[in-house]
DNA sequence: GCAAACTTCTGGTCTATACCAATCGATCGG
DNA sequence: CCGATCGATTGGTATAGACCAGAAGTTTGC
């Protein structure tokens, strides 16, 4: 049952973060202290640390600490709305790195996108933080037909705006694929946390109006930091 | 970076396991005969299995050992289609236990529901397996007003059928969420899992035809028995 | 006043070991 | 032949300590 000392640990550490969430600004104190404080090892207090990481709770920045998570952000994959568009609607501040700009193939993608293996693609890889915590890592995989002199001129906003002011394509989801995931190395190092943290997998193929394939995209999330919400029509 | 020793041994176990999956039939070695193979500790060991498990290659059975997973589930939480017609379209074989029938109130269903917090239910707990393997726990929360003596009668069949030919109802879901969670200790136990498993939380709030509440489903899902895949219409 | 160098602290990883309880397989008894 | 009992195995949990590299804070030097 619940009698493991580490699951009562969680539930005291629970409470404990409660209490002194203000006080501690979001970042808890070290494993060690906090190891003292309950009497027990490291080893044993990273296990409740860590349920309360799977719960959504708390989570790691790489080799910087043990920090409070904020809510999390609300998604609706079926609707057409840029990233941009969703944070800022719930009051949060959106925010985008490029890390890569590139010409590659890309197969997975042009599988994705009923295109031949050996279509060449744009690539874009970039990280999106929400008020300034790094959530998600992507890549974009453009075709170059649709957005010749994306490389040259992209730094860093919104896509989907670009390519409907500059290119006037309007796009829509064609189809999407969820799957919970272990981040591998490179993304994990580019989101600032421990390889193999869990991550949300989403990958989308994005058509504009007239079902002409545009873009894939593959995203990588925070596990904690998404929580996918569907309406469905037919209602009113 | 990827020079940690467990990240190394996990490649190996990787690569062990594919060649080794079918000698073993779908169970690993004990973890320490395989913590000797590989000339470490067991705890080490046990990080490696729990980075491939969380990528969903291998998962515990609470206290009987590692076993690799069988493919994901696809799953479209937009089609309003119950569990086993889709479990058999994609070749596998569901199955469903009843763990408990019961009236009672429960705050979040009616809210979700858009009815008063002293609602009464007809409560629904069961599990669900794909090919003997259980991969969800579920309660449902049913208006007793649609379905009066469904306590009585219910042994497990497909609850869309039921209200389908005995009420008359027509169900379309109307609000879905879906978050990343980590198994509480009751859902772990019904799942035969280690407690703190990861797994996947899916709410859903489900009308009939005329828009009239009739159930509230909160399923917990192991985390690497899903795929979640949206099709979008529009398109052909 | 500011950047570079250094020190301390801390999280990530690993070893070695131990105990318990659940499981599983084998043995035993009817 | 089958169910119950018993013992070996195994996973889950926990202790105690250790080393390293990166992060953060402090001091130094220009």
């Amino acid at each position: 049952m619940s009698d493991a000392y580490y699951l009562q640990l969680t539930e005291q550490l629970r409470t404990l973060i409660d209490q002194n969430a203000a006080q501690w600004e979001g970042k808890l104190p070290a494993e060690r202290s906090l190891a003292e404080r309950f009497a027990t090892t490291r080893v044993t207090l990273r296990q409740a640390l860590s349920q309360l990481e799977g719960e959504g709770l708390i989570h790691r920045s790489n080799r910087r600490g043990w920090f409070i998570s904020p809510a999390r952000l609300v998604y609706d994959p079926t609707r057409d709305a840029g990233f941009n568009d969703y944070v800022r609607a719930q009051g949060r501040q959106p925010r985008t790195a490029v890390l890569k700009l590139e010409a590659r193939v890309h197969p997975p993608a042009a599988r994705a996108l009923g295109l031949p293996d050996d279509q060449p693609f744009h690539h874009i890889r970039r990280r999106r933080y929400v008020d300034d915590r790094a959530v998600l890592v992507e890549s974009l995989w453009v075709v170059p037909e649709r957005a010749p002199e994306l490389l040259e001129i992209y730094a860093g906003q919104s896509l989907w705006g670009l390519l409907r002011e500059r290119w006037g394509h309007f796009l829509a989801n064609r189809s999407i694929r969820m799957v919970s995931e272990a981040l591998s190395p490179m993304d994990a190092e580019e989101l600032l946390v421990a390889p193999g943290t869990a991550g949300l997998n989403i990958n989308r193929a994005i058509l504009d109006d007239q079902q002409r394939p545009i873009e894939y995209d593959e995203e990588h999330w925070l596990h904690d930091s998404l929580c996918i919400s569907v309406e469905l029509s037919g209602q009113q």
